[in-house]
DNA sequence: CTGAAAGCGCTTACAG
DNA sequence: CTGAAAGCGCTTACAG
């Protein structure tokens, strides 16, 4: 029961105790308790702990040796309470399951938890519904931070966020950088529009760039394949768009879209379908590894050459795509870097720095395999 | 800034504004704003709203309209001081990028989620010092409950946990139901042993179930492959050895471990290392799918025939394992409900019931493919 | 640079 | 079943 390590003799009769304590005494040690320990007031200590600047240094180094030796840890909910501003960051992804998102996540987190916060994960399963959820849910508990992934909202969770004027840095996506500024048709000068925060890459270039190097390849009747159907899956269909009808190559008969969840299984199946389909397909941009991955498998239960017969490339490099027979080309993508960049430019907005780069793009590399 | 939507017509200014409101009055909706508004105290709304018995029916169903209406969420913040508890759960998992864990915590999410609670998430790379780091950086923000994976711990995490009287249950393995009681050596009553949750199944039957599957099929010489090492690999291990040993069939040579972690590529160079080094083996257990997926790959690279020439085993029926070629035969781990179930065991230990089961198996399933 | 006072928004423990 | 008082452990805002 007790917070402090129990002594080596036994505990005190609980009458004993009473007489001794305050009815809601927590046992614990707080400021109050370093302050008497260290001869200073309350807020002396709680300055000196924070860092702030204007405490002398040597009561400083006094006030935190004593809180080190009596072992005190301020508590977070009171911190909370008083400051209004908790130290969590709600992290709001799409899916779990997706190595991607896990790689942003733990880049995310070293850098965050350096710098004492906390993450406070929410998984939306690329429902709106369920985002609009999670921030009803969490924004009462005054996160510090927000990061959340791309731009589409629900009306509900765009006016949450709006409401809330908490500092937030979206990933995966850049910002349009032209986006039209909401005119309010006043004579006063129009309030100059909250910047936007992202850190990401184009999709859209992205799958432009792939859906090139397949045409580069020699592949003429390029298909695409989609599953899941989110934002950032559209944006890579733009680029293929981009690149085939630069190319004077774009087939609308030629685009796989499924809405279900993205998996191995999905990729044979969708791979299945373009070999039945479309015979004449000599390349595959697949919007995601683990489809591309199934379809690998696919072709060797199928006994079909890749790139021989049709070439595939897939998207993210995610783990086992290198393993695959035939390795997968595919585009890498840098969501460490991305989770990384992002946790930076939060802590930037936290603490009220200037960020030098609201829209930070941080690009992609074309990974080139055998299955190409 | 303001928490309450703007109002449609222009922001007052700032004077004007600073003689309507306290200094630092934050805008939100309190407990007593809802007091006011239904004629009681808030102490009432308070209980009513938590749903306490001892409050007439009828007043409940007013506080919680009026709370309703007004737009009121609680500040988890101040409940957490108050209370001295959180609404927090704190779970401790080894890593995110195992499906195994992400099908965990999606199943615990949604029953604490659904119970009010909020899942905190800390990853612990298999590292016990860094477990011990995130239970010093969590514990103080005294979360409602704990989930643990396994029960290896560093000893300073384990006298946090034992000093911090927080509920508390164990995944994935189960507790020793014969455990010796720690002997105080007093001539009182040593105090019982406080109970161990525990939700999971047993790694090491599990692992000399697959094992006796591979004799059944024929195998004589069964090598394990493993890799990372921790806790639930060495029982998988030892049930590989139950279940050999029984058979007389055991050589110690035939076990290949390596600390690295599990993945696609380690997979493939262990299953060419056993390939290369014991020519004879017909049959190989790796402890997780992953390794075995790249076992799969690495044998369609070498031309080798799966189960042919050499059956393959793997452990946890990952994603892709029925894609493989050929399909991959393991053993499925009922990890979902482990989630579930854990979950709904820490609900009860929060809420002060008793435990039905404190140590529940779940059991594990043989899932024969084609791989053996 | 340091501090006394007030308050953050709840709940506990004690009365009635 | 309802409430007045006190307090949870910090920080803010104001003085000096």
């Amino acid at each position: 029961m007790p917070a402090k390590p129990a002594p080596a003799a036994l505990p005190p009769i609980s009458a004993t105790d009473k007489d001794t304590r305050r009815s809601r005494a927590s046992g614990r040690i707080t400021l109050s308790d370093v302050a008497a320990e260290a001869g200073v007031s309350p807020i002396t200590v709680s300055r000196a702990l924070r860092g702030e600047r204007r405490v002398d240094a040597a009561l400083v180094d006094k006030v935190r040796a004593v809180a080190e030796r009596m072992g005190y840890v301020p508590d977070p909910a009171a911190r909370a309470l008083a400051s209004q501003k908790s130290t969590q960051v709600l992290v709001l992804i799409p899916l779990l399951s997706n190595t991607l998102f896990v790689d942003l996540l733990e880049a995310a987190h070293k850098v965050l938890f350096a710098a004492g916060h906390h993450m406070l994960i929410g998984v939306t399963h690329y429902d709106s519904a369920e985002e609009e959820q999670l921030l009803r849910a969490y924004l009462p508990m005054r996160p510090a931070g927000l990061l959340l992934t791309g731009f589409d909202r629900s009306p509900g969770a765009a006016q949450l966020l709006a409401a809330s004027a908490i500092a937030r840095v979206h990933v995966m996506e850049l910002h349009d950088a032209f986006a039209p500024a909401t005119v309010t048709g006043t004579t006063m000068a129009a309030p100059a529009p909250a910047p936007v925060y992202s850190v990401g890459f184009s999709q859209t270039d992205a799958g432009a760039a792939i859906t090139r190097h397949l045409l580069d390849r020699g592949c003429r009747r390029i298909a695409f394949c989609g599953a899941q159907l989110d934002a950032r899956v559209l944006q890579r269909l733009a680029g293929y768009r981009q690149a085939l009808q630069a190319a004077g190559l774009y087939d609308p008969e030629l685009e796989i879209l499924n809405p279900e969840r993205s998996s191995l299984a999905l990729g044979s199946l969708l791979f299945e379908q373009v070999v039945r389909t479309q015979p004449a397909v000599d390349g595959i941009f697949f919007c995601n590894d683990d489809i591309a991955q199934g379809a690998l498998l696919a072709a060797t239960r199928l006994g079909l050459q890749v790139p021989g017969q049709i070439a595939i490339a897939g998207f993210n490099d995610l783990p086992g795509s290198d393993q695959m027979v035939p390795p997968l080309t595919t585009i890498r993508t840098p969501r460490s870097a991305v989770g990384e960049q992002a946790a930076i430019m939060l802590l930037q907005l936290i603490r009220g720095q200037t960020v030098p780069q609201p829209r930070l793009d941080l690009g992609y590399t074309l990974v080139q395999r055998q299955s190409s």
